[in-house]
DNA sequence: TGATTATCTGCGTGGTTGCGCAGAAACGCA
DNA sequence: TGCGTTTCTGCGCAACCACGCAGATAATCA
């Protein structure tokens, strides 16, 4: 049981579950528009994204400069039950509409990122 | 957010995910019951469940000397669903098995309790 | 090579957490 | 009132965690 009150440890921090929810709605997003997203300093976002990685909750790929983190589909029952609950009972909570206005509004102003 | 991370938090700890996986698939149980069943001492099923109670997470019904503790229906999306993963996902865990297994062959032994 | 951008990491700090022990509280009963 | 049972709680301790800062690393481009 130590293995899933892990999977729920990683979710237990306001950043890491914004993040999680972000990754199920958007689908791979880099780092920095993620910040954009959470309007949180970039070194916060990364090491949150580092601890998910750790746990095998998302993966990263580089592209150039860019990371760019996706979720990982869940391996077991209990991953895919909590990725339905974030797309289904987390999409429209006024946080996550917030942050998804912020990453819509500041979004590849860099322009070669995410496109 | 804090408040759903919160109810992530409450289920990281494995002691806590036990009892409210064994909560969802037995309903009401007494503090005796439940530290037989984790194999636990019971001031720690006490202290755990008190924090549950303060999430709002369970409720508690003293009936003598002993108290009788239940999941409290989910009363947003987030709580249902998480309520559905324990009873779906959870209920064939190894541990919770023998979680179960060890709650059927020592309860009722002090015959005025949970009958 | 050197500058720039994006991302990650070592470090120190303050705050939180779970633990066991020992004793307190709550209740029933003689 | 006094005893036994069940449950709860104050305390001290060791481990863990998220934070910000500052600097390191990685890749691109002039």
């Amino acid at each position: 049981m130590d293995t899933e009150a892990a999977l729920f440890k990683v979710l237990s921090d306001s950043t890491r579950l914004r993040l999680a929810v972000l990754l199920a709605l958007r689908g791979e997003t880099c780092v920095c528009d993620l910040a954009t997203a959470l309007d949180a300093p970039d070194f916060r976002i990364s090491r949150h994204l580092s601890i998910m990685r750790a746990s095998g909750m998302v993966e990263a790929r580089r592209e150039g400069t860019w990371m760019h983190y996706r979720l990982v589909d869940g391996r077991t029952g209990l991953e895919t039950c909590l990725h339905a609950c974030f797309r289904d009972c987390l999409h429209d909570h006024p946080t996550v509409c917030e942050d998804l206005a912020r990453l819509a509004a500041g979004a590849c102003r860099k322009e070669k990122c995410c496109v």
